[in-house]
RNA sequence: GUUCCCAUCGUCUAACGGUUAGGACAUCACCCUUUCACGGUGAGUAUAGGGGUUCGAAUCCCCUUGGGAACGCCA
């Protein structure tokens, strides 16, 4: 079997969204796991529409999800000279023709076909046959370049997805492969491509399937084999609709502020339309080994949040708390806190990676280590930062000032020792030290939560909750 | 309108003619527990409908219904 060759191939028109995100997953599993190349096309012959800001936010978010490409990117802008080479190769061999048609009689035949109920399509008034008359060639008209799709047969696609769809010729108009000033069209351009770059597998979103047929096509008449296709099914919102920028559609990094290790996201995407018996967690080299089209589902699938959530907690649990570091400390900033204006990031996240599920979720609940907190939760202290607590957490403070090693075991006992000499139960010591400590009554183990703050701290803010309780009263 | 695609628990999916239709997320209950969590155990929940083919159909075929995509001098 020859390499395999894989490209994802964006436009430039707005950011890596996550259907975007899981076809260049594919491609790149697809390609990798089997010793092939991967590579990254810009789509951008729409001038228009593509910009500078787009294709560095594709990049963003190709290299956030570590999904690199063999070879420098390609811009089919800087192309031109060799779609005009193909085009005039097509030109020559009869595959392509000039059609004179301006845009209004183009719309005006559009409209006509729509009002008959019919579907709307180019009528060949332009194409050349065997003693067929062509009209008149306008003056004031720069003619674009139609391909010569064949009038009979048929073509049949085996997508690797959905298996054998067959399309019949006689259904499929002459398209555009070159507009009036001379610029190329996406359906040509691919093609040209996809053969340039020997790109050996096809793999798109399947809103392309109907393109295809016109490609193979091209792909015919210029003698050559077209690749081998796989069409991915579209991702849809969490309540079945189509996922659009007016409608929840997300671009990838939007998904690193939401909390998320890229890896997990991965991992999730991955197995959203394929999957491998009952395994839910692949790592990285697991997707690259068993990832294939066999399993992949030819039905859209939604976008479920939870599960994601899930799954990035699974990470958040097992992944080296030192690879997990620096995205932490990321969102620690984002948060306002200083990340070095407190206890170890690894420790922290040791302690906290059990009860987040995002690194959001763990900023937050982290962001009293390395910050004042934000005044005390009122329900919280109404219901623990009572007078008798009072009591006790100045007994804590004499208990700790007297400590001799500030360390977890330690804490551990000194905490138990003062609930016995209390008379009460962990839980009327804990919750209040959390509240006097955290701001809120919720926090790691309490003797890790102290011992990670450190002494300072510690006594400067239990001291800081027996003054409010004093002063409340 | 035309062409094409799709259809198993609420969601992601397993099953490649023979299973009490399995797993995961979510939900609920119980256990564990100093908070929040983690974890453990258990429960409910699905083959869209109708016809065939077959000893036997979630699985193959047809129709219906319901979703979706494409039909540009956009990509």
């Amino acid at each position: 079997m020859s390499a395999v060759v894989t490209r994802f191939a964006p436009s430039p028109t707005g950011f890596l969204h996550i259907g975007g995100a899981r076809t260049a997953l594919f491609s790149y599993l697809y390609s990798k796991g089997r010793g092939g190349k991967f590579l990254l096309r810009i789509e951008d012959t729409d001038r228009e529409r593509s910009t500078q800001e787009a294709v560095d936010a594709i990049f963003e978010g190709m290299a956030w999800l570590g999904l690199k490409s063999d070879f420098e990117s390609i811009y089919q802008t800087q192309r031109f000279a060799r779609y005009a080479e193909v085009v005039e190769q097509l030109l020559q061999s009869g595959d392509a023709y000039y059609c004179y048609c301006s845009k209004e009689e183009l719309d005006q035949m559009r409209a006509e076909q729509q009002a008959r109920k019919e579907r709307p399509r180019y009528d060949g008034r332009w194409r050349p046959e065997a003693g067929k008359p062509l009209p008149p060639v306008p003056a004031d008209i720069k003619p674009v370049v139609r391909f010569r799709n064949p009038a009979e047969g048929q073509v049949v696609l085996k997508d690797l997805i959905k298996g054998d769809i067959v399309f019949e010729n006689r259904e499929l108009d002459d398209l555009i492969i070159a507009r009036g000033d001379g610029v190329p069209t996406y359906n040509f351009c691919v093609v040209v491509d996809d053969m340039d770059m020997g790109i050996s597998h096809v793999i798109r979103g399947d809103d392309h399937v109907n393109n295809t047929p016109r490609q193979i096509n091209i792909f015919k008449a210029l003698g050559k084999t077209p690749p081998a296709y796989a069409h991915v099914s579209m991702i849809l919102g969490a309540d079945g609709a189509k996922l659009s920028k007016r409608h929840g559609a997300l671009g990838v990094m939007e998904y690193r502020a939401m909390g998320f290790m890229p890896e997990a996201l991965l991992n999730y995407l991955v197995r959203l339309g394929w999957s491998h018996g009952d395994q839910e967690l692949f790592t990285r080299e697991e997707m690259l080994a068993k990832f294939d089209f066999d399993h992949v589902s030819a039905a859209p699938a939604r976008f479920d949040m939870e599960k994601a959530y899930w799954v990035n907690h699974q990470y958040l649990k097992v992944t080296d708390p030192a690879i997990v570091a620096p995205e932490f400390e990321w969102h620690l900033r984002r948060v306002g806190a200083d990340p070095s204006a407190g206890p170890s990031l690894v420790a922290v996240i040791e302690q906290q990676r059990e009860r987040c599920r995002t690194l959001v979720e763990m900023a937050e609940k982290s962001r009293f280590f390395y910050a004042e907190p934000d005044g005390y939760n009122e329900k919280d202290a109404a219901k623990h930062l009572t007078a008798e607590a009072a009591t006790v957490l100045e007994g804590l403070v004499v208990a700790l000032t007297a400590l001799p090693d500030w360390n977890a075991p330690a804490l551990h006992v000194a905490i138990n020792t003062l609930a016995e000499a209390k008379g009460l139960g962990l839980g009327k010591v804990a919750q209040p030290i959390r509240v006097a400590v955290v701001g809120m009554a919720i926090s790691p183990p309490i003797d890790q939560t102290l011992y990670l703050l450190g002494r300072e701290r510690t006594l400067a803010r239990l001291n800081a909750a027996v003054a409010y309780v004093r002063n409340k009263s």
